[in-house]
DNA sequence: TTGATTTATTTAAGTTTATCAATATTTAAA
DNA sequence: TTTAAATATTGATAAACTTAAATAAATCAA
């Protein structure tokens, strides 16, 4: 168990805006970068940074589709960190 | 699920020496502010804010025996986080 | 009560992060 | 090849965070 790796995860989901991001790729299966700038108040660059965390951390997948960027949960990931906490429990 | 309780646990834990207190928690029982000082090379305020987070969160229970304050592991956290994850996997 | 010990608080400096305007890049469509 | 659309990058600013020195508060021991 990497803590590195958790702990940027954590990072990554530490965040009002990010965490939602999250939420709404799990309601909708995928979103493309478009849609988070819509259902948040946050402006494209601020929805680009975000996005970057979330990819970075590796709690999000990214995959360009054209001009489109597809963002899908990374279900291992979820798996990782609930084997982690389950640990600690 | 309150998504607060989750971001304020991951906001606790992204910190490479909050991480690092919890896992000695973890390793050793318990501990006292003062064994974190020890080891980490953090001075006793910087202990202190770092203490206060973790356990404002919810991640730590602390209580107080005489002049030292005995912080353990909250595993009912341990386990939210670990569900919540599970659930996302 | 006095002195020592442990933790908390205040304050300040330095660093990092979040945000967005402006602009660049990439790709699809006309 | 132009134009339009989606995302990324750069640069600037404000807010938040980390750190620690100084100090306060609480508690034990002598």
């Amino acid at each position: 168990m990497d803590l590195a790796v958790i702990e940027k995860a954590a990072n990554a989901i530490a965040d009002k805006h990010r965490l939602s991001i999250l939420m709404e790729v799990v309601r909708k299966g995928s979103l493309v970068c478009g849609d988070v700038c819509e259902f948040t108040c946050l402006k494209q660059p601020t929805v680009s940074h975000h996005v970057k965390i979330l990819v970075d951390s590796g709690v999000l997948n990214s995959t360009k589709n054209g001009r489109v960027v597809e963002l899908t949960l990374n279900k291992e990931m979820m798996k990782q960190l609930s084997m982690f906490f389950l640990q600690l429990s």
